[in-house]
DNA sequence: TAGTTCGTTCAGTAGGTACTGAACGAACTG
DNA sequence: CAGTTCGTTCAGTACCTACTGAACGAACTA
């Protein structure tokens, strides 16, 4: 077994560690290796499972930003393919997220306000420990990617 | 049922939205509710589950710094409440886990270097990635808590 | 000593996902 | 038209983990 596919294997283990299926893992891993884009069923051969997990995992990677779909004329299969730049992608959605439970916290603010005003302070907290998260995460994104666009442009 | 106990399930599922198991989010929900020590079997009892899961999840909680145990002399009880600034402790938590995956995948880059010189340059970008992510998980969590122990020591 | 009250551990279970294989629609070819 | 090759969907399964209940050790009391 060879050093690349160890590598795969770990970040298939990585991502389930995180909570995510492992072939998704895989399937990142893959495409950090190749390098370049490859095609569902190449996908599915490589790493032994079946379409359909590749076609669930991809997609769900592709909506997380870390890979993305790629179409050719006169060519019917799907291709996938490591993302310029991943980790901004996926900060974005991190950020996004967050946006999102801080919101849903903060619909709990006042209702709970009219039961227990110092819970009320403590929700408030959590849902501004929330927003914040999401505000630095997406500076982080943005300070990412201007610093990757001009590593890029000076090459 | 109460906007508190809404509050307490949402917390729930968000930390099973995040992969985490639900109960900890309830014990983390109930803990920001009451403000104050809670008992193991205070929070068995509340959330009607089992003190043996309580105990699990709240020490994983704890080693995660988003609670923390007390004791008082005389009182055999272990007691839990919310920590001061538990998204301090969970971000430093966040950065530690980023160190340990930037080490896990350096660890890759020269085995496959030998086997494909572009991809190692790949997996040694992935590896920048996650040890810049702990860099900023790990700032950000500095500049939390000292902007939290100024606010609290203008009190 | 025996009995109580703690927290933890662990075997077992229930519930929920990850994954598969089969069936399908779409887009194409001959 | 039938046949092929795509990707997706969906029912079924296999697996895994969250959770429980029981058993246990520790620390205490009577």
């Amino acid at each position: 077994m060879s050093s690349s596919d160890r590598f795969i294997e770990i970040m298939g283990l990585m991502f389930q560690d995180g909570g995510d299926p492992r072939i998704a893992g895989r399937i990142f891993g893959l495409l950090i290796i190749e390098g370049r884009e490859l095609s569902l069923q190449q996908i599915s051969e490589r790493l032994g499972v079946s379409r359909a997990s590749v076609s669930t995992n991809a997609r769900q990677l592709a909506k997380r930003g870390a890979i993305r779909l790629t179409a050719h004329a006169g060519d019917r299969q799907d291709f996938y393919e490591l993302n310029n730049f991943p980790s901004v992608d996926v900060l974005g959605e991190m950020a996004e997220r967050m946006t999102r439970q801080a919101q849903a916290v903060r619909e709990f603010i006042e209702p709970i306000r009219q039961e227990n005003e110092p819970a009320a302070e403590r929700v408030e907290d959590l849902s501004r420990a929330f927003g914040h998260a999401a505000e630095v995460l997406g500076d982080w994104a943005t300070k990412l990617r201007n610093d990757q666009t001009n590593q890029r442009g000076h090459e």
